[in-house]
RNA sequence: GCCGACGUAGCUCAGUGGUAGAGCAGCCGCCUCGUAAGCGGCAGGCCAAGGGUUCGAAUCCCUUCGUCGGCUCCA
C-alpha cells in the first residue's frame, strides 16, 4: 500500500522541468491532478486531500461539502469534464512559494487538508512546491507531464470511502480510483486484464464447476466444499501429508474447542481477543473456539519430558480455526471465518533454529512448484506495536530470519512492524498466472509461547533448557490456497487435481454398442485409478457433449461412435483441451498409460 | 464496522407506478447426429425481509439482512 502521506508531503526542491519522457508514475500522478481539477469544478467546495499514483493507476481523496458523497454515476460526469480539460492542453505549471505564503494560499482556497499537510512539515522546510493546472492548484512535489493533453488514456474506475490518514478513528473521505496509460491501446490492454481477472474469479469458477459454496443461510465466511472441491482438497491434502512425512514432520490432530484458560496462558486472550469468538459455557467453565493451533501442539510437546536428542520435533496439523472477521472483509474463499491451516510447529534447540528456518523456506518453495507457482516474493515482518518479548529477542530473531533468506540469495522486502505479537515472520507470496501476488506461506519465529507454557527439554548437560518454536503454514489455509489455485489455473487444474480427468463422449446416445464401448473405456480408466465419465445423455449432439466437457475444464475428451464399434481396434479419437489438439488417434491402453504418467508426475499443467 | 453500488426463477439478466419476462440449466417428448449449444413442450418467482406512500408498488420512501467494489484488518 502506498504511503498516502509521502507523495504530497512536499518539500521544497529545485524547480523541476516537465520531463521529456515522463514515467507512468508521473503520468498517473498528473492524471490524479486532472481528476481533482475536474472534481473541484463540478463540486464547488470540494476539498482535496492526497492523490498519489499507485500500481496500475492513481487515486485522489476528497471531502465534499455537507457530508455529500460520490456515487458511481458521478464518475461519468467527472470523466467527461476531464476529457474537456485534456482537449484544452492546459499546462502543469510549477511554482515554489515560501511556506507561509503557500499556507495562506490554501487557507484562502478553503483547502484545509493542504494547510494541515503544510503545518505538519518539519521545521526545516521553508519553501514548498505547488502546481497549477488552469484554476486548479495543488501542493505537489512533481514532476508532472507538460500539459493535460498527454492524459488521453485515462479511465475512472470506482469510488470508495476511506479514512483520513488511513486511521479508522478519523473521518471518512471519498476516494476515486482511476487508471492512466500512455496510449489508448495500453489502457485497453489493462481493462482486458481486469476482465480476465474477473473471468478467473474463483467465486465464479467455483460455482460454474460446482466446487464450493458460501450461503447466507449458512452464515457469511463459512465454506461448504462440494464433492468436486472436496475431491481436489483431498488430493492436495494427500500430497501435503506425504510431503510432510518425507520432510520429517509428524501429523497430529487437535479439537476445535478448548478451555479459555489455555488461551489465557497463550496470551491470545490479551493480544488476539478481537479475532476470537465469545466463549461458550461447558459445565460452568468457559471454553473457546480455537483461533490458532499452536497451544495444542505445545500441550502435545509438554505431555512428557523431552530430551535434546529428540529435537527438532515437528508437529503438523491440518487444523481448522475460527476467527472473527468483520463482515466487510469477507471474500469468497480468500477471506473467511472458518478455515483449515496447513499448520506446523517446530520445537528445536536454539542452535537448530536457523537450519530449521532454512528447511522450511526450501520446503515451501518445493511445495509451491508442485502447484505451478514458480515465482515467490518474500517479506520479512518485524516487531509490531503490540508485542511480547524483549527488543533484544526480536532483533536476534529478525536477524536470524533475514540471514537464512539472504543465504539463499533471496531478495527480501522488509515490512516494519508487521510481525505477529509473539515473533517476527517471513511471509511468502506466490505469483499467479496473471502476475498477481497472493499471501500463502508464513513462517513465524516464536520465542514467547515456549515461555508462556514453560516448555523445556533436558540438554546434553542434564539441565533444563527452553526450546524455541517456529510456527509455519505453507499453503496458508486450504480455503485461501484453493481460491488462489482456481484463479491461477482459471479452473484448468493439472491432471492430477482435475475432478474429472477424461470425458468419454459418445457420438450416438441410442446405439447400445456405442454406449457400451464408452462405458467400457471409462471403467478401464477407472480401474487404472483415473477419473473418467461417460457423456451419453439422450437428446444431446456430440458438439454439446464436447462443449459441456470443455466448459467443465475437463483436460481430455475421448470420442467414440458407431465407426469405432465397427472397426473394433480399440483406438479412439482424443482431444487435449488444454493444448487444443483434437482428433488424435490413440489406443486406449496407451492413453491410460499416458494419463497415469502425467498424474504420477503431478505435472503442474 | 465504515463509504458506495446492487439484491427479480438454480444461473445470467430484462422489466422505473397499472395482471412478473427471456436465455441457459432442469423435466418430458421428437431427432441418432463425428469434435464448443439439434427441435418442441412443461415446470419453475412472497421480485432479499419488514414497514410506509399510493386506488394500485418489483418499480417511490424508511429500516434490517445479504452480496459486490474499496477502506481498516488478515491465512
Amino acid at each position: 500500500m502506498p504511503d498516502e502521506e509521502v507523495d504530497d508531503a512536499v518539500e521544497a526542491g529545485l524547480p523541476l522541468e516537465a520531463p521529456e519522457t515522463p514515467t507512468l508514475e508521473i503520468l498517473r500522478h498528473s492524471a490524479a491532478h486532472l481528476m481533482a481539477a475536474a472534481v473541484v469544478e463540478l463540486f464547488p467546495g470540494a476539498q482535496y486531500d492526497v492523490g498519489p499514483s499507485i500500481q496500475d493507476g492513481f487515486f485522489y481523496n476528497f471531502q465534499l461539502p455537507d457530508g455529500a458523497t460520490f456515487s458511481e454515476t458521478d464518475l461519468a460526469r467527472i470523466e467527461a469534464r476531464m476529457q474537456e480539460l485534456v482537449k484544452k492542453r492546459i499546462p502543469f505549471e510549477r511554482e515554489v512559494l515560501p511556506r507561509e505564503e503557500a499556507g495562506a494560499l490554501f487557507a484562502e482556497l478553503g483547502q484545509d487538508f493542504k494547510v494541515d499537510i503544510i503545518d505538519r512539515m518539519p521545521d526545516s522546510v521553508d519553501r514548498v512546491g505547488i502546481y497549477r493546472t488552469g484554476d486548479f492548484v495543488d501542493l505537489c512535489r512533481g514532476p508532472h507531464v507538460r500539459d493535460t493533453g498527454k492524459l488521453k488514456a485515462t479511465r475512472l474506475l470506482r469510488v470508495a470511502g476511506v479514512y483520513w490518514r488511513g486511521d479508522e478513528r478519523n473521518q471518512q473521505l471519498q476516494r476515486i480510483y482511476g487508471t492512466a496509460w500512455f496510449s489508448r491501446e495500453e489502457l485497453d490492454a489493462y481493462l482486458e486484464r481486469l476482465a480476465e481477472a474477473e473471468r478467473r474469479d474463483h467465486r465464479r469458477i467455483g460455482r460454474d464447476l460446482d466446487l464450493f459454496s458460501v450461503s447466507e443461510e449458512l452464515g457469511g465466511g463459512l465454506v461448504l466444499w462440494h464433492p468436486k472441491g472436496g475431491l481436489i482438497r483431498g488430493l492436495i491434502e494427500d500430497h501435503w501429508r506425504e510431503a510432510h512425512r518425507r520432510g520429517g514432520y509428524e501429523q497430529v490432530f487437535s479439537p476445535h474447542i478448548a478451555q479459555r484458560t489455555l488461551w489465557e496462558t497463550s496470551k491470545h486472550v490479551d493480544f488476539y481477543a478481537e479475532s476470537m469468538y465469545s466463549p461458550m459455557d461447558v459445565d460452568g467453565r468457559p471454553y473457546q473456539l480455537k483461533p490458532m493451533n499452536c497451544p495444542f501442539h505445545i500441550l502435545i510437546y509438554k505431555d512428557r519430558l523431552r530430551s535434546y536428542r529428540e529435537l527438532p520435533i515437528r508437529l503438523a496439523e491440518l487444523g481448522t480455526v475460527y476467527r472473527y472477521e468483520r463482515s466487510g472483509v469477507l471474500h469468497g474463499l480468500l477471506r473467511v471465518r472458518g478455515f483449515t491451516q496447513d499448520d506446523a510447529h517446530i520445537f528445536c534447540r536454539p542452535d537448530q533454529i536457523e537450519e530449521e528456518i532454512g528447511r522450511v523456506v526450501d520446503f515451501s518453495m518445493e511445495m509451491f512448484r508442485t502447484f505451478g507457482f514458480d515465482q515467490v516474493s518474500i517479506y520479512l515482518s518485524t516487531k509490531p506495536e503490540k508485542a511480547i518479548g524483549s527488543d533484544e529477542q526480536w532483533r536476534a530473531a529478525e536477524a536470524a530470519l533475514e540471514r537464512q533468506l539472504r543465504n539463499r540469495g533471496i531478495d527480501v522486502v522488509i515490512n516494519p512492524g508487521d510481525g505477529a505479537f509473539y515473533g517476527p515472520k517471513i511471509d511468502m507470496k506466490v505469483h499467479d498466472a496473471l502476475g498477481r501476488e497472493w499471501q500463502c506461506a508464513t513462517v513465524q519465529f516464536d520465542f514467547s509461547q515456549p515461555e508462556n507454557f514453560g516448555i523445556e527439554y533436558i540438554g546434553e548437560d542434564g539441565d533444563r533448557h527452553r526450546p524455541v518454536m517456529v510456527h509455519r503454514a505453507l499453503l496458508g489455509s486450504m480455503e485461501r490456497f484453493f481460491g488462489v489455485l482456481i484463479e491461477h489455473y482459471a479452473g484448468h487444474f493439472p491432471l492430477w487435481l482435475a475432478p474429472v480427468q477424461c470425458v468419454v463422449a459418445t457420438v450416438q446416445d441410442d446405439v447400445p454398442a456405442v454406449v457400451e464401448l464408452g462405458e467400457g473405456i471409462a471403467s478401464r480408466m477407472a480401474a487404472a485409478g483415473l477419473r473418467a465419465e461417460v457423456s451419453a445423455k439422450a437428446g444431446e449432439r456430440l458438439g454439446a457433449r464436447i462443449r459441456d466437457a470443455k466448459l467443465q475444464r475437463v483436460p481430455y475428451i475421448v470420442v467414440v461412435g458407431a465407426k469405432d464399434v465397427e472397426r473394433g481396434d480399440d483406438v479412439v479419437s482424443l482431444e487435449d483441451t488444454r493444448r487444443g489438439t483434437k482428433g488424435e488417434a490413440v489406443a486406449v491402453d496407451e492413453l491410460i498409460a499416458r494419463l497415469r504418467t502425467e498424474v504420477e508426475e503431478k505435472r503442474p499443467s
